[in-house]
Order: structure tokens, then sequence, then C-alpha cells
DNA sequence: CGTGTCATGTAATCAGTTACATGATTCA
DNA sequence: TGAATCATGTAACTGATTACATGACACG
């Protein structure tokens, strides 16, 4: 069975957002996305001349005063067909790797303060991501989304608003369970 | 900068629980830790060679009768300290891909319909999930938790029931949205 | 005058999956 | 008799990262 190749379907996507080129992707996906997808340049080129080789893409050449030609990408009714399919297909249930849970459960290795130390740090990082979300969702939030594109964007987001505040109560809640663990161990002397 | 082979930790910090074989390990992650990691045999065996190869492991052949050999592995002093700094060093934020919220985002590709399909899909996906965690944290609420490990092993599932929970919220949002959404539409016409 | 942005690409390498290979035993 | 469990491993491949390479302009 062949693997699926996601990042493919994903820049067929977003050219059909509209045409764009190989650097405006990274900046969209950094900017718009970057919270579940990432590429890297050394992923999009490549993937781009693929979907040209395929057929699922066409280029044409934009010529720049001051700056270098960009190949803008745009899809083609092939690349839109093979897009649709894809969205309609089953996604299965990824099997993900979390390494800071994996650093987690071999925790006890270490002493208690490390590990409290440990959620304390990742407590800050989703303040921090949850600062940003309050940001970029700024221009969201209480907008009308009477167009489904739009809505979903927003709603994409709101997911990780949801699991960033899901980690914090996590954070608050593995932090109570160390103090009691603390306070029981120190009792018991 | 090399890249991070977290699966090499990963199967050290078991092997550190207690000694175990390629095909106990496979096991152990499918059981305890499923949720939030995976490892396949091609990825394992080597991988363990490796250890082996690099002194951080050392390995016994066991006899059975009626059964194959097994192969046990156990962390060695230097093993440990490798182990050690993998778990001190801070952990970096992990990039992920998330193939559904990808797929979600280019759904105004597709009628309303196939949208909240999809996410009903996804909503009974995560109902399951969390029947799941009700099951195989059964043995586990309510217990003492009065040594680490065990506090560990717990919370971490506890992050994949709040995880789950907080999905779960985010369908019925999404639903809701797109609920309103077509009614809005058709009170248009 | 150095840093950042714009812009595209390749080569080497890595981590990990899938498929294949083997073979005995137990259980329905 | 066929499926499931126990048990280990290799080879081919894939998806993707990192590092390298190039070069012009803009801004402070």
């Amino acid at each position: 069975m062949p693997r699926k190749n996601a990042s493919k379907y994903v820049l067929l996507g977003l050219i059909d957002w509209e045409p764009m080129s190989g650097y405006d992707i990274k900046k969209i996906v950094e900017e718009n996305i970057r919270d579940f997808w990432h590429e890297s340049y050394g992923n999009i080129y490549p993937t781009l001349q693929k979907l040209l080789d395929e057929g699922l893409a066409d280029r044409r050449v934009e010529k720049q005063d001051g700056r270098p030609d960009r190949n803008v990408y745009n899809i083609t009714a092939k690349g839109r067909e093979a897009l649709l399919s894809w969205l309609e297909a089953p996604t299965e249930e990824r099997r993900s790797r979390d390494v800071f849970l994996a650093k987690f459960i071999f925790g006890h290795n270490l002493p208690l303060e490390a590990n409290i130390e440990r959620v304390e740090r990742y407590r800050e990082g989703r303040e921090k991501r949850l600062a940003w979300y309050w940001e970029v969702t700024g221009d969201f939030r209480g907008e009308a989304h009477d167009n489904l594109k739009s809505l979903l964007e927003f709603l994409a987001l709101r997911q990780g608003v949801l699991m960033t505040e899901a980690r914090l109560r996590w954070c608050d809640e593995v932090l109570e369970a160390f103090q009691d663990l603390a306070g029981n161990q120190s009792s018991e002397e």
C-alpha cells in the first residue's frame, strides 16, 4: 500500500485558494496554518515540480523588477479532481508522537523538582501560544463568517485554542498532583 | 545539526522500566502509551541493534520451551546516562501535521453536508476514544499513586482524556456554526 | 555595511514504514 | 484447517529535513 503524501494535497489546496509560488506557500503555511502544518523549502519545491509532472498544476513565470522572477503555480482541472478525491477520502487516525509526553512518563528517573520545572516550562509555552491565538484571531472573532471558507479557517484556529486551554488545565492538574505527592512523602517521615 | 531520534530514547526508557524484548516493546507501546507513541517492528529491531552497538544496552538470550527464543534487552550504565541527559534536555516544540484539520480547512470545495458528515464521523471517533480511556484508566482512577512512576503514567493518560473532551466540544461548536450558516443562507433566498 | 527579505533549487542524509521471510504452537 | 500468538529480522522504499548554493535589493 502506498503512503499518503499529504504534503502534495496540501500544496494543491493552497494553490487552489489562490495561485502562488513556493515562497508564498512557505509564508502562508507559517502565517495561517502553522498550528497544524509545516513545510520546508526542501519539500515544497520538489513537490511543486511533481505536481507539474503529473499535470495537477501548471506554472507561469512572473517577471518582477528589482526582484527575482516568481514561479506562480495554478491548479489544473485534473489537479482539482485529485484534490476533491483526497478531501472525500476518509482520514485514518494519525498515530502521532509526542516527545514531551514521552519524556514525561520516564520522569521518575529525575527528582520531583525536575518534573515540576519541566511542566512549568511547558505551561509557560502554552500561555504564550494562547496569547498568540488571541492576537491572530482578533480580526476573526465576532466577524460574520457568512462564507464557508473563512468560517473553516476560523474554526481550525478555534481548535487550537481549545486544545491549548485543555493543556493548560492539564498542567494545573499535574502540578497539583505533584504538590500532593511531595506533601505525602514528607509527612511519612 | 543531527536529527533527534526520539525512538532510540523511548526504547531505552522502556527497557529501563524493565528488561524486555522487541516483541514486548511493541506490546507495551500498543497497550500503555499508544495514545502518544507508536513503533513498528521494522524500527524496533534495528534500533535495539543500534543500542547494543553503542553500548547503551546489552542482551541475553532466553530459551523457552515450545516457543522461539527471546532476546531480552537490558539497559547499561552508559544507557542510563544517555537516557538521563535526553530527559534533562529541553524539548523543543514539535511541528506536527494534522491531516484531519488540513482537509477541514479545504472543505469549502465540498458541499456543506459533506463537511457536516466529516465532523460527525470525527466526533464519533472521539466518543469511542473517550470510552476507551474510561476503560483503561478504570484501574488507575482513585488509586493512591503514592509513587511517581504510576502517577506519571496516569497523568499522561489524563492528558489524552482532556484533549479528547476538548475535541468533542470543538465538534459541537463546529456543528452549531454549520447549522447557523445553513440557516442564514436559506433565509437569504 | 551588515542584516533581512525576496526567490529557487539540489544533494546528502535520515527516520521510519511496508512488505517480505521464516517457523513453531495453540486454540476454536 | 485456518487463524492467532509468539518471535526476530531484512530490504526496498518514501517522505521529509538539513545544509548548501546563488544572487539582487532594501533598509537602517
